[in-house]
Order: C-alpha cells, then sequence, then structure tokens
DNA sequence: ATGGCCGAGGTACTCGGA
C-alpha cells in the first residue's frame, strides 16, 4: 500500500500536475494540504474520473485538506483537532482506509516570530500532541502526515544558519516536533534515509529549485504498527520541476500490503 | 537587509505562504 502527501497550493489552479501526478505514481491514498477552496470549489469530478473517492474540508481563500482513495471510500473520523473548538481553519481531517487511521494534516506556518501566528502555531502543536498521544494509546495503525511547516534538524535545510529566526525552524518548534516524534512515532522518511539531505519544499524565489536551496517540512510520522510495515519511502521531487508546480513535491511511503 | 515568486479573490491590489 502506498500513501502520498501532496501540499498542492491551490487544488485548481494545480488541477493538471495533480491529475498527472496521481496517474503517474499510482498512490493508493492521497493526503492534499492547501486546497486554498471553498468546499463547492472542490474537483470532485475530476478526481473521480481519475479514480479516486475523497473527503476534504475546505475553506474561502486559505488552507484546506483532503484525502483520496482508491481502494476504498476514506471513512471520516473528525476534522479538526480537538482541543479549540473556536479554530476555524480547516487544517485537519481524518479518515480510516484499508485499516489504517490516516490524519491529513496542515501545521500553521508561524511567521512572523515572536507574535499571535506563531502562538497559534505552538498551541495547535499542543493540540496536535494531545491528540496523538490518544492514537498511540489505541494501539492501531495510524500515520500522521502533511506540511508540518518544521525542519526538524539542520540536515533538513539547505542553509541552517538564514533560518534560525523563522518559524519554521525555530528552537521551540524543532522542540514540538521532537517531543512529538518522542511519544513513540517513527519520522519514516528520515529511519530509511539517514543522514541524507531531502527536502520536499523549495521556494518559487531566487531558482531555489535548480540551486536544490530547499526544505524538508512535509512528513510521515508512524505507529509502531506501521513501522513494522514500513518498505520504502521517498520524495517525487521531478515533480517540482514541472510546469505550474506547488513549491512542495510531494511525499510517499510504500507498506507492506 | 530586502525582495524576489505564486494562488486566490475580484478585477487593483492585498494577503498569506515558507
Amino acid at each position: 500500500m502506498k500513501i502520498a502527501t501532496y501540499n498542492v497550493n491551490g487544488v485548481n489552479g494545480r488541477l493538471p500536475v495533480l491529475l498527472r501526478w496521481l496517474k503517474e505514481t499510482a498512490p493508493d491514498v492521497a493526503c492534499l494540504q492547501e486546497l486554498k477552496a471553498p468546499p463547492e470549489k472542490f474537483p470532485e469530478q475530476a478526481i473521480t474520473d481519475a479514480g479516486y473517492e475523497a473527503i476534504w474540508h475546505g475553506q474561502k481563500s486559505w488552507t484546506g485538506v483532503a484525502i483520496l482513495s482508491k481502494i476504498g471510500k476514506p471513512q471520516e473520523l473528525r476534522r479538526a483537532l480537538p482541543g479549540d473548538p473556536d479554530d476555524v481553519n480547516s487544517r485537519y481531517i481524518e479518515a480510516t482506509v484499508n485499516g489504517i487511521l490516516i490524519g491529513c494534516l496542515y501545521l500553521p506556518n508561524g511567521n512572523p516570530a515572536p507574535g499571535p501566528k506563531f502562538d497559534y502555531k505552538l498551541s495547535w502543536f499542543k493540540r496536535l500532541h494531545a491528540h496523538a498521544k490518544d492514537l498511540l494509546a489505541q494501539d492501531i495503525p495510524v500515520v500522521l502526515v502533511g506540511d508540518y511547516n518544521v525542519m526538524p534538524t539542520e540536515l533538513d535545510v539547505y542553509k541552517p544558519e538564514s533560518w534560525v529566526n523563522d518559524a519554521l525552524f525555530l528552537p521551540e518548534v524543532r522542540d514540538a516536533f521532537k517531543k512529538l516524534v518522542a511519544q513513540g512515532w517513527t519520522d519514516a522518511i528520515r529511519t530509511l534515509h539517514p543522514g541524507e539531505k531531502i527536502y520536499t519544499f523549495w521556494d518559487y524565489f531566487r531558482q531555489a529549485y535548480n540551486r536544490n536551496a530547499g526544505l524538508r517540512i512535509d512528513h510521515f510520522l508512524l505507529s509502531p504498527h506501521l513501522e513494522k510495515r514500513l518498505k520504502a519511502a521517498g520524495v517525487d521531487k521531478e515533480v517540482r520541476g514541472w510546469e505550474k508546480s506547488s513549491d512542495h513535491a510531494p511525499v510517499w511511503i510504500q507498506l507492506d500490503k
């Protein structure tokens, strides 16, 4: 079973790229972030025609997450992180597919830091910690996947020294990620590729992709049940070089069964 | 230190992104 994640940066503006990627790489499940579309503007027909059933949590202008599957419709469990009923951003959707609980998330960017946006990022992280702990306690196969907006270590940034004051790399944020993983999760990409320079995002500015000035901010966290089934993981880097690409590249894992 | 590039909304320019 192959599960992928892709921050599309606009699901409608990205539709040709998204459909081509789905066709060429054929993930069983695809988690999308940054739909940038209200619910009624989700391109359901095109997704259906591509062979996928989908659930989505959209919102006007910003954010938005979706789970696509071609091995049975995702059975939705929730469409927000618990802990703050006033949080109106569509940044989380959760479903089971083929016996796996999939949490598709889009963690807040947090810039500028310090400030209210950074506080929001940290509080969102706190809620994620609490929910992740509950999921682990259920002792079931879980993947928490998506755009975490965190480079966990210096290896995950092309030029660490220029990001030290950024909300994606500040010590509090790296620490929050580290504590989350320490609950008992496995960072799939890093576990299979230790010491390797791997990026999932390249800025639109300054020829970042051509210079390979990238960041690793899209992550798969696996519960112990899934860690045992992890066979391969990687980044569809070439997609970032396609015409009208997102600034992120898709990331995927291959599981046994 | 700054600005460079994008998508969306709405139809000029701002905002959010990372």
